[in-house]
DNA sequence: TTGACATATTCCGATATGGGAATGTATTGT
DNA sequence: ACAATACATTCCCATATCGGAATATGTCAA
């Protein structure tokens, strides 16, 4: 076997840097696929294909208007991931503890080695 | 161009599920690798090279202790992906609010139409 | 209807991926 | 020194991926 689909998977299909930034560029507005493909620089086709990656896994809404698809992002599928990056949240804090405790106790060796 | 590589880049190595299995059982304590082993029920060599990516981008830090190798989450190296699913979440609360309203509105009307 | 426009889909090629098998490398115990 | 143990690395293969080019689909305007 090889990798995992991306479709069907909200982490491999975030973990594409242009997809993430088709996101970012979504939150909270509407946009057409021309305005993504200008934003973000790619060609229309390969937009479509990261919007077409989007929508199998429910990252982003499409509404039809005319000719033009207005897009936009679904932050409520981002959060299964936010949370999942939150259980490790008491962990880094502490590690920031210990790495403070560790700052200190050297502080306090070199005080007493001079 | 192909696929980004795992290697380098926090995202992309946190996309595969049994990375994030072992991130998991890796989170707050050390174990040695025969132990991440049996716990994710795949073969050792695979084990090995989902670490070694894990380490490539720093998601999880090494020690040796004799032949054993101690690995360990490094939930800093999270912290970014959880920054990014954060700015999100301003747009799911929103969506919430949304939703509810529209569920509200739904229910005069069917009290109406009553 | 015809043509222009907006977007999606298909086909292609180069590359990266993960798993399994085999092999390499340290380290420990005898 | 030698065998055993614990991991890491390498090789191979089937498959998925992304981008680009070409093509298809759908909608509006004249």
């Amino acid at each position: 076997m090889a990798r995992a689909a991306t479709t069907s998977d909200t982490f491999n299909a975030v973990a594409e840097p242009r997809r993430r930034e088709i996101l970012t560029f979504l939150a909270g507005t509407e946009r057409q696929v021309g305005e993504i493909v200008i934003a973000i620089g790619l060609d229309q086709p390969s937009v479509s294909k990261h919007l077409g990656v989007l929508r199998d896994v429910g990252l982003v809404h499409v509404r039809r208007n005319g000719r033009h698809r207005l897009y936009r992002t679904n932050a409520e599928a981002i959060r299964p991931m936010h949370e999942w990056t939150q259980t490790f949240e008491r962990f880094w804090r502490h590690q920031l503890i210990r790495v403070k405790e560790r700052a200190e106790a050297e502080m306090k060796n070199s005080a007493q080695t001079k």
